[in-house]
RNA sequence: GGGCGAUUAGCUCAGUUGGUUAGAGCGCGUCGCUGAUAACGACGAGGUCAGUGGUUCAAAUCCACUAUUGCCCA
């Protein structure tokens, strides 16, 4: 017996028992535990914050991440599924510093560093419940007790040690670093912050100074003859207060350049001569308002030395000798400026500072403040003229200054994109500082080829976005001056020469000579930690990690490795499978990439580069830590734009969850588009996944039940697939071919066909074809063979289903495993997660039959159009139809089936139209994917022959074999058979409908016999109305009562022995009444009749 | 501002190397079916395949530009 089914069923309700149900019998550690005979499969869990709500973007990447170590688990491999949380960073601080009302930086050090990460600690947990219900109520399975966690000491520690490894190689080097600089809140933004905080529009000043260029370098360089004039570099910025830091120029090497004669300032009757892009001439000075004395290249100003046109400040150990010349470089562009570019390497152009040994000058300090040094070149005072003043406003001032001594041309504003403090609104600075670097580009080449083993998912990814932006490559900057955070692991003695990067706490306990097994490894703990090498005293640097370098260790820190868990680091590395977000290629996907390369580097002889920590202990060579990915799309809201906490339109999971249930969710994720799309989501479309697949698979399965119940078929008796009928053994191969494409599509990481390929399956195959074909063999009341086949193929077939969309929809799959299998096999496994991959039998996948009962599928299809159009209902037999396909396989293949077509068209007789009858007419076009590309041009001319030809002479020659010989442009171009598609016309006389190469025509003359036995049919029909209405059990036999009168009465009587059968009637009494009986009284087409019923 | 994607019916999506009449589900309308009934079948309306230009005998598909939108970077 079957577990009865409930008239309705509550999905998120049947979940809810399935999840006490793991709960209670332990399943997912059972099934971590189970015999994994093909060994282990590899899952790294990125690592989510639980110091946000969880919404319906986590829910998709979780149940992505869910559904291969479930697939992988029934295959026979063992899954550890380890968790992880990421802890740091600089969200979980700003929540803090917003609960606090912190402004900036200084209110955390006056708050205290203690207390402020011990409330940062705190929060980094505050979702945790939420995300633990969510992570079971979806059914990802993930091991949270044993979860790693970037915060605790281990894992900090596994940190140290990798860094330690890059250190000893040379690979971790300090440098200046342009950052985005807030100066009212003192602080570096990080990138999602800067990003968060671009305005268009942004009105700035666009000045146009004049360097005074060298007439010794001119003269030699041949661009004028004498020193009599005064020549200026015109340049172009919108930051005058960079001017100061200037110690360069740059040109562009290809690009023309002039020498002209032009206003000294914009508007005025005197006259100077400037250098510049002749491109640019006319835009900077207007039409006709210059005169060229002569032009050449950019190359010939190179090396060209001039006058800064302000003191800067100088740091003690730059060196100015190399300062204030003119290089070219291709970055240098003509579409805006004057081609001559200022270059500020200390606000912005570092790159180019270092590339050609400029030195770092400054202007600004890091609060915004012009420094005291800045004064014109001819002053001598100790503290300049724009001392302390903030650097927005020193703008107007420093230019009136250099307007006024002629030192610029004009002063104008201009509108573009800038960007601010999401926070404060100030305009941020790009400010150089010190910063600490991974030196990753020396292992460039690495990461590349590392990349081309990885299968993406969409592949596009791998040599687009991912691959591009390992190809520009930059070393990595590491350090950050933030509090919650690992803290970075080197120690620098008193003047910074020299510093130790510190690889254990073993090693630093060495140092210290102190017990250390307690110390938090946080700041400001680790900060108060100094020791002593060759009797200097080393202090820590005061900075953080970036939070990316923390998750990229993740391979190793979350074993602890290699302190510990050596063995299970080399068993679990590296990921078979790991699945985010498309934002993480340059988050996630590239810190572990990275990691992994560096440590797994072969090293280079050539340049000395040591092989990397994992290559030395052999345990990785050259190789990333992932071989899989997934990366998602993002989830956007019913309107296509992006779910955000600011536009409120963030869906809540369990408003989902609690109504459709987590199936319908997780199902509905998977098949709705691609998984490298961004989706559109509604709770309608969730809704619409339930009643199209989930419901209907329901149906079916309640459809079985309901019957086995009433029956209670010996399902453990075997029926040869021999001697199962025709329709059978067509579900079956129809099953057994949707195993192996499940099982292609599933190991190619394609859930999403997966999903789609299973719900075509139980919808179109097995609900509307195969259950509502054979309806009439489950509830016929003799048992035999033919019975026991149908319950055994439809049970077969449930089950496989059950097991086949176990990954995807784990709770559902239960359910009908719980009640198909456990219930007539105790020794099953007692979850279906525990149970194992269905096997396909190629031998039973029979191409003919499925092939025929697709052009069945066709035939009846056109046959239901044609009843349709010839208004004749279902219900009244018709004596014949006629049918055509396209092939001699296909008719051979039907007329096996013909019964099938017999039944669903309700017809008498079935006829054959020979495939090139010749009473048929025929239209015939070229087959263009065979003679397209041959006959080229000649296609128009092709087409305009074949309609003046008779079709039934190339039908003719297509039956016989025979090449059709058809003349073209003036030539005979000579055609096989398969050149050719025929479509047959509608023979008269027959309703027919007509599609590609099908015909089905229906003979529509009714004979009287027909007539009254569709009478009959419409009796029947009434009569199980009547049931239903009487409150009746499908099962129960009834005692029958009929009253009619003449053609009612007459069908009544021929047909007795059939309605009585079909409505399960033990007598059936004629025009008398039965006492105390359910009556109804009746009328067909106007005939009236009366129906009286009483359960036996 | 730069890079990478996306854009096909009211909605969600298919559409192989360019090649027959661009398909499916939902929704809508009409009709049918009634022992799966929170179903099912048929038919219909609904498409300038985002737009413009190009290559080709032939373009949703290839190329260029534009628009909208998403991600990443600045």
């Amino acid at each position: 017996m079957f577990k009865e089914l409930p008239s309705q069923v509550n999905f998120p309700r049947l979940e809810q028992n399935q999840i006490e149900f793991w709960r209670k019998q332990d399943i997912f550690k059972k099934s971590m535990q189970k015999e994994a005979p093909n060994g282990n499969y590899i899952f790294y869990e990125g690592p989510p914050t639980a110091n946000g709500k969880p919404g319906v973007h986590h829910v998709i990447s979780r149940a992505f991440k869910d559904v291969f170590p479930r697939y992988k688990t029934m295959r026979g491999y063992h899954v550890n599924r380890k968790g992880g949380w990421d802890t740091h960073g600089l969200p979980v601080e700003l929540e803090i510093e917003k609960k606090l009302g912190f402004t900036g930086k200084k209110d955390i050090e006056k708050f205290g560093i203690a207390k402020f990460n011990k409330l940062a600690k705190e929060s980094a947990f505050e979702y945790i419940q939420e995300w633990n219900e969510m992570t079971e109520r979806i059914a990802f399975w993930v091991d949270l007790e044993d979860a790693y966690i970037t915060y605790e000491n281990d894992y900090i520690e596994s940190t140290w040690w990798v860094m330690k490894s890059l250190w000893e190689r040379g690979l971790l080097k300090e440098d200046y670093r342009v950052t985005m600089h807030c100066p009212r809140c003192n602080t570096s933004l990080a990138d999602h912050e800067v990003s968060q905080g671009y305005k268009d529009d942004t009105k700035d000043p666009s000045v146009f100074p004049k360097f005074p260029a060298n007439l010794e370098n001119l003269v030699s360089k041949n661009i004028v003859k004498n020193k009599d004039r005064e020549v200026y570099f015109l340049a172009w910025t919108t930051t005058p207060w960079t001017l100061a830091a200037n110690s360069g120029l740059a040109v562009k090497d290809d690009a023309q350049y002039s020498l002209v004669e032009a206003a000294k300032r914009y508007n005025s009757e005197d006259s100077d001569l400037y250098i510049l892009a002749t491109d640019l001439l006319e835009t900077v000075f207007g039409e006709d308002n210059y005169k060229i004395i002569k032009s050449f290249q950019g190359s010939d100003l190179v090396g060209v030395n001039y006058q800064p046109i302000l003191k800067a400040h100088i740091p003690a150990n730059e060196d100015i000798s190399t300062a204030y010349r003119v290089i070219s470089d291709e970055f240098v562009s003509l579409d805006d400026g004057t081609g001559i570019v200022h270059l500020a390497p200390a606000y912005g152009d570092l790159e180019l500072g270092k590339k050609y040994a400029f030195p770092t000058l400054f202007s600004v300090n890091l609060s915004g403040e012009i420094y005291p040094e800045v004064m014109p070149l001819d002053s001598n005072e100790k503290i300049g003229p724009y001392a302390g003043i903030f650097y927005k406003k020193a703008d107007k001032l420093i230019s009136k200054d250099l307007l006024d001594n002629n030192l610029m041309f004009r002063e104008t504003t201009l509108k573009h994109t800038y960007p601010f403090c999401w926070r404060c609104d100030t305009p941020l600075l790009f400010f150089a500082k010190s910063s600490w670097y991974i030196k990753t580009t020396l292992v460039k080449d690495k990461l590349i080829s590392n990349n081309q083993a990885i299968n993406w998912y969409p592949d596009k990814i791998k040599n687009g976005r991912f691959g591009k932006w390992l190809e520009n490559n930059v070393d990595w900057a590491l350090s950050r001056e933030r509090y919650w955070g690992s803290p970075l692991p080197i120690w620098v003695n008193k003047d910074g020469s020299k510093n130790h990067c510190i690889g254990s706490i073993a090693e630093l306990e060495e140092l210290t000579g102190k017990d250390l097994k307690e110390l938090d490894l946080h700041r400001p703990y680790v900060d108060e930690i100094s020791f002593e090498i060759d009797g200097e005293t080393y202090t820590r640097l005061p900075y953080t990690v970036d939070v990316w370098f923390e998750s990229g260790c993740m391979p190793y820190a979350q074993w602890h490795y290699p302190f510990e868990n050596q063995d299970k680091f080399v068993d679990n590395f590296p990921a078979d499978y790991i699945c985010e977000a498309i934002d993480q290629t340059r988050g996630w996907f590239y810190s572990q990439h990275a990691v992994a390369t560096l440590l797994s580097d072969s090293g280079d002889p050539k340049t000395g580069r040591a092989a990397g920590v994992l290559a030395q202990k052999g345990i990785a060579t050259d190789t990333s830590d992932f071989k899989n990915v997934i990366c998602l799309g993002h989830i956007l809201d019913e309107k296509g734009l992006k779910m955000s906490k600011s536009k409120g339109n963030i869906v809540d999971p369990w408003e989902v969850l609690n109504v459709q249930g987590a199936d319908a969710l997780r199902w509905y994720l998977f098949a709705s588009s691609p998984p490298g799309d961004s989706k559109r989501f509604s709770a309608n479309l969730v809704n619409e996944t339930l009643r199209d697949f989930f419901l209907t698979l329901w149906n079916s399965y309640s459809f079985f039940v309901l019957y086995a119940n009433l029956d209670k078929p010996d399902l453990k008796q075997t029926v040869a697939i021999d001697n199962r009928p025709e329709i059978d053994r067509w579900l079956v191969a129809k099953t057994h071919k949707l195993i192996k494409d499940i099982s292609n599509l599933l190991d190619n990481y394609d859930p999403t066909n997966a999903t789609r390929t299973i719900r075509d399956f139980v919808v179109d195959d097995l609900s509307n074809w195969y259950v509502r074909r054979n309806r009439r063999r489950f509830w016929k009341s003799e048992s035999d063979t033919d019975k026991l086949s149908a319950y055994k193929s439809l049970y077969e077939t449930l089950v496989v289903i059950t097991k086949l969309i176990a990954p995807m929809a784990p709770f559902i799959s239960e359910e009908l495993y719980q009640n198909l299998v456990l219930s007539q096999d105790t020794s099953a496994p007692e979850s279906v997660h525990l149970a194992a991959w269905p096997e396909y039998d190629e031998n039973l996948i029979d191409k003919d039959l499925l092939r025929d009962m697709t052009a069945l599928i066709k035939i009846v299809e056109l046959g239901r159009s044609a009843r349709n159009a010839s208004k004749v209902k279902i219900r009244q037999p018709l004596p014949e139809v006629l049918v055509r396909v396209k092939s001699t396989e296909e008719l051979a293949g039907l007329k096996h089936l013909e019964d099938q077509i017999l039944e669903e068209l309700n017809v008498k007789k079935v006829s054959y139209l020979d495939v090139h009858a010749d009473f048929v007419d025929y239209s015939v076009k070229p087959n263009l994917f065979l003679v397209g590309k041959r006959l080229g041009k000649l296609i128009p001319e092709m087409r305009k022959q074949l309609a003046n030809i008779d079709g039934k002479t190339i039908s003719a020659n297509i039956r016989d074999g025979k090449n059709t010989i058809i003349e073209l442009a003036g030539q005979e171009h000579s055609f096989e058979p398969e050149a050719f598609l025929l479509e047959a016309q509608s023979p008269d006389g027959y309703s027919a409908v007509e599609d590609r190469g099908y015909l089905a025509a229906l003979n529509t003359t009714l004979s009287p016999e027909l007539i009254q036995e569709g009478l009959s049919r419409d009796i029947i029909r009434l009569i199980q109305n009547a049931r239903k209405t009487a409150g009746l059990e499908v099962s129960d036999h009834i005692n029958l009562a009929l009253t009619a009168k003449a053609e009612v009465l007459a069908a009544i009587e021929a047909f007795k022995d059939i309605i009585a059968f079909e409505v399960l009637a033990d007598k059936i009494l004629i025009n008398q009444e039965i006492a105390n009986s359910h009556s109804e009284n009746l009328e067909i087409e106007g005939k009236v009749f009366t129906i009286n019923l009483k359960k036996s």
